[in-house]
RNA sequence: UGGGGUAUCGCCAAGCGGUAAGGCAACGGGUUUUGAUCUCGUCAUGCGCAGGUUCAAAUCCUGCUACCCCAGCCA
């Protein structure tokens, strides 16, 4: 039942559902029931991972329970994959819900006999317009609409088309069910809506035993109360579906009464979160898959080293409110870095190699070192290999002596260097090839400066990660950065694939890492020190051919 | 346009008639064998605008303005 510790829910911060729940619990509800209810028609992102965050959490928060339920209402549109993977998405998030997993097609059934109970009241009926002269009677804004030449069929006819409907007879879009309600009503939902609409589609579910399903509208309240939920959250947009969903309730034999309530999506700055555009993205081949570490979907996010505690950290840190804004990626990244800085074991990663060759060290020889996994939290230790070749970071080297010591806090000719958990060094010579390329760097050690202070007047300039050249280990690093170079991919005019960031993804074959990474299990995530967070790909990753994504930078305050 | 919703720091946001929480970002200082982490400090005489009620208004009233959603046999 609980899902997460406590800890996390206490820091939650209050919103105006649990104030409705605190209120509803002090007059008797006996138990909080919530449904995270995805249509499986797309990959899950981070959007829903508020979503789930919300229900579940507050059906954590208050002891009570969140079902699973899919929204399978349109078989055109939706697959047994999509089912799966959700599943998957939502586990890996660290949630259960409540018994088995539900579908809205477990109640077809049900519904038929309400509809057939709303026929014989004289609240339905079966309408033969096309779709296009329903569209016409439906009216517009401020002109109301007709009623339909179909609406006033007797109850015997109407069940009688249904049927038909049903078992197949007639054809898609020939006819549909209607809600009789108010062609006059200011709110386009109530001006008869569609209750069941003629498929003849094969359901992941259901196969071919129906030939017409429910709307959303009829379905979605509906399952609500069979399920007992007490409060069923939805996002903004199904405000204005509100009086037709209690407009259900109350006229169908319904088990319970469940009470809607809105809350604002979900939008970050520098990328989408629609699945029409995910889709998008994926069908052109903008990106690799919908697991694409650039995609905010939970397996994009997973895969890109994400972690399951920082997706629900940030979603957490949102509040739940019926404001549309932004949020800054920034915020969302502030999380990723605090689980990360807090739990990822610390590595060195050389991306783009130099050769340092430490010319008072004897060839041949291995001396290991030991380096803490992590710098502050009691998580062990790790050997490293130091030998007379290594690897250090071009970017580390610059042979201009006279750059200041403040602002550049790398290695120069003639002056001191730190190698990370290893000797402070000083740099002596440089070898280059025929096109003034740098191709070695020599050095000296300072013997004695392991886990020591060098002597007075050998103050090393920093720090760099180095890797041993013969004990080391290749991989390979993929490298991501946002997917859009704008704020809003979506404002402006033209295509939202016009903002694509070119630069979005690079891969680099020749890094070498320390030789303990090649044994990392897929998914691990890691710090390589001085360059940021990368895990150990879900996919790609084995010892033989190491394979890391770059899940993020390090934060970065050095100002030029 | 008819209906629905929302406006508080660059971003998110608390506030529910008693004199503007917090987080992110930013900017300064300290510690540091990661330019990381950690740590200390600064950051709204102001709450979309204009009136009004009140001893007192971000909170109540009136009138504007801006933005979002609906007008699928999608959810």
């Amino acid at each position: 039942m609980s899902n997460n510790d406590a800890s996390n829910t206490a820091k939650q911060p209050t919103n105006f559902i649990h104030q409705v729940i605190e209120q509803d619990l002090q007059q008797g509800l006996g138990k909080v029931v919530t449904r995270f209810p995805p249509e499986p028609n797309g990959y899950l992102h981070i959007g829903h991972a508020k979503s789930i965050c919300v229900n579940f959490g507050t059906a954590d928060k208050y002891s009570g329970e969140c079902n699973l339920r899919f929204d399978d209402t349109n078989p055109s549109k939706e697959e047994q994959e999509f089912v799966d993977a959700i599943k998957d998405d939502v586990q890996w998030l660290g949630f259960n819900w409540a018994g088995e997993v539900r579908y809205a097609s477990d109640y077809f059934d049900t519904f038929y006999a309400w509809a057939q109970h709303l026929i014989r009241e004289g609240n339905a009926y079966v309408c033969d317009l096309s779709p296009e002269e329903a569209s016409e009677y439906r009216g517009w804004a401020t002109t109301p609409g007709k009623d339909s030449p179909f609406r006033n069929r007797t109850a015997e006819e109407n069940l009688d088309l249904l049927e038909r409907m049903k078992v197949g007879e007639f054809d898609e879009g020939s006819r549909v069910l209607r809600a009789k309600i108010d062609m006059a009503s200011p709110n386009m939902n109530l001006r008869d809506p569609i209750l069941y609409r003629i498929r003849k589609a094969v359901h992941h579910q259901t196969g071919s035993k129906w030939n017409i399903y429910p709307s959303y509208d009829f379905a979605h309240g509906q399952e609500d109360a069979i399920e007992g939920v007490t409060h069923s959250i939805c996002t903004l947009e199904f405000a204005d579906h509100q009086p037709l969903y209690e407009w259900f309730l109350t006229n169908l034999p319904v088990p319970s009464t469940p009470r809607q309530y809105e809350f604002g999506r979900l939008n970050i700055n520098y990328t989408v979160t629609s699945k029409r555009k995910l889709k998008q993205l994926v069908d052109e081949n903008h990106v690799s898959g919908w697991d694409d570490p650039r995609l905010p979907t939970i397996q994009g996010m997973r895969r890109r080293g994400y972690t399951a505690d920082a997706v629900r950290n940030f979603c957490d840190s949102l509040a739940v409110s019926k404001t549309d804004g932004v949020v800054d990626m920034a915020q969302f990244e502030f999380f990723i870095r605090e689980d990360l800085n807090d739990n990822a074991a610390r590595a060195m990663c050389v991306l783009n190699p130099l050769k340092l060759v430490i010319t008072n060290f004897p060839e041949g020889q291995v001396e290991t070192l030991s380096a803490p996994v992590h710098p502050q939290k009691e998580m062990g230790t790790r050997e490293l290999p130091f030998t007379r070749e290594l690897y250090i970071d071009r970017n580390d080297y610059n042979e201009d002596s006279t750059l200041s010591r403040k602002k550049f806090k790398k290695l120069v000719p003639g002056d001191f260097m730190r190698l990370r958990g290893a000797y402070v060094i000083k740099a002596t010579d440089l070898v280059k090839d025929a096109t003034g390329e740098i191709t070695e760097v020599h050095a000296e050690l300072i013997p004695g400066t392991v886990g020591e202070n060098p002597p007075e007047g050998m103050k090393p300039r920093g720090v760099m990660h180095w890797v041993s050249a013969t004990e080391g280990k290749q991989a390979v690093v993929r490298v991501y950065d946002r997917l859009f170079n704008v704020e809003s991919p979506d404002k402006g005019e033209g295509s939202f694939l016009d903002n694509i960031n070119p630069e979005s993804f690079s891969q680099i074959e020749n890094c070498w890492i320390e030789p303990g990474l090649v044994d990392a299990a897929p998914e691990t995530g890691f710090q390589f020190e001085r360059e940021g967070y990368f895990v150990a790909d879900r996919y790609d990753h084995s010892a033989e051919t190491p394979v890391f994504n770059k899940t993020i930078g390090l934060r970065d305050t050095w100002k030029k």
